[in-house]
DNA sequence: TGTACATCAGTGAACGCGCGTTCACTGATGTAC
DNA sequence: TGTACATCAGTGAACGCGCGTTCACTGATGTAC
């Protein structure tokens, strides 16, 4: 029944890709090992041939998932240019797609409550996540200092993400278009 | 061992009272019944008497946050004017404080993408406090339509909340200093 | 290069534990006459 | 108004269940000579 180290390395990132959505989709402590290794296809028995513990696993993952989401953030950002960039960006962020599709979008609006209340490794995971975006969005601030083009950056994430929470989160689907459409509007005329 | 009916009416309000803060400190699935009667002073086998499970305890525990919350709002909105209302209200939301309280503060932001995945009765009230609480935000933007003061109350909580929770949730201090500041310093220029 | 042995990826059963929920029991409260 | 009985708030033990974690086992892979 052994594997290679090459198939085992390939197992271990199937595991991690497969908890970067699940998490994503179902929440942190909602989300079981079985159901991991399942989405994996694999017995939750191997788990501990690759990770030490679920806290582990969902450091990686976070991170991995951060990764990600700052991957989709340079391609949005990149072939644009000064406010088409951030507006472009802003729509995909906030786009309906974004909002019924979890288990692929940003980690810190799907685990937001959640990563406060994680430990250590996973809360700096985010952190470093969230500071690379704040760093691409502050690259579209022309004309003023990096400093200042920071300090829009983080006004311009967090409404984003608090959006994209309060949109997943409303019943009212009138109301939750209109969070998206509103802070989607907004967030571009943070360059100005 | 019975109680008078206003005694076990008082316990009722006892439970849903602990139960509002241990759920916005710890989380919703984090938080046993065990946790909850024993912060309210209680052996857990007495909570079927009160609630027929704890997904309806959730959903009243969320809509008497979300009461609270709409409260300490009208409290900081109502004995200002214009600008300075807002500005009160959300210096006082993204103040040191709040972040470091949650049993106390908003739900919104305590239980965000945990209330993303909660049943419809507890996401209702999660919607219907939030309309609330853009109400009264929006009464404090003057000279526009009712309906242009709500889409601008919209993007004002999402930028709170969202500056709220991530301001919980990363390592670094300053980084989390910095989001609570330049939140508070914009939202109110949403007036203009 | 071939052979003998150690390693270990993955399986599936099992562990103890805490969860939400149920239940028998208690005795004070409420109610019917 | 007093009495007899039903109700039910609260206790603490118990229920089944699924969780994170451990373990014996398997056989292919890796390694030492």
């Amino acid at each position: 029944m052994r594997k290679s180290k090459q198939e085992a390395a390939r197992t271990r990132e199937r595991i991690l890709a497969a908890a970067a959505q699940e998490l994503r989709r179902n929440g942190i402590t909602t989300t079981s090992l079985s159901d991991l290794m399942a989405a994996a296809g694999l017995s939750h028995g191997g788990f501990y041939r690759h990770f030490a513990s679920k806290e582990q696993l969902v450091a990686e993952a976070c991170a991995a998932a951060m990764d990600s989401g700052a991957k989709t953030a340079v391609a949005m950002l990149s072939p644009h240019r000064k406010r088409n960039g951030l507006q472009a960006f802003a729509a995909n962020y906030l786009s309906a797609d974004h909002r019924d599709n979890r288990s692929g979008g940003c980690a810190l609006a799907a685990l937001g409550s959640e990563l406060v209340r994680a430990d250590e490794k996973t809360r700096t995971a985010a952190t470093e996540g969230l500071l690379k975006l704040v760093e691409l969005i502050a690259q579209q601030f022309g004309g003023m200092s990096p400093d200042a083009a920071q300090r829009r950056a983080l006004v311009a994430l967090a409404t984003l993400v608090g959006a994209l929470t309060l949109a997943r989160m409303v019943t009212d689907p009138k109301l939750s278009t209109a969070l998206l459409r509103e802070a989607a509007k907004h967030v571009p005329t943070l360059l100005s």
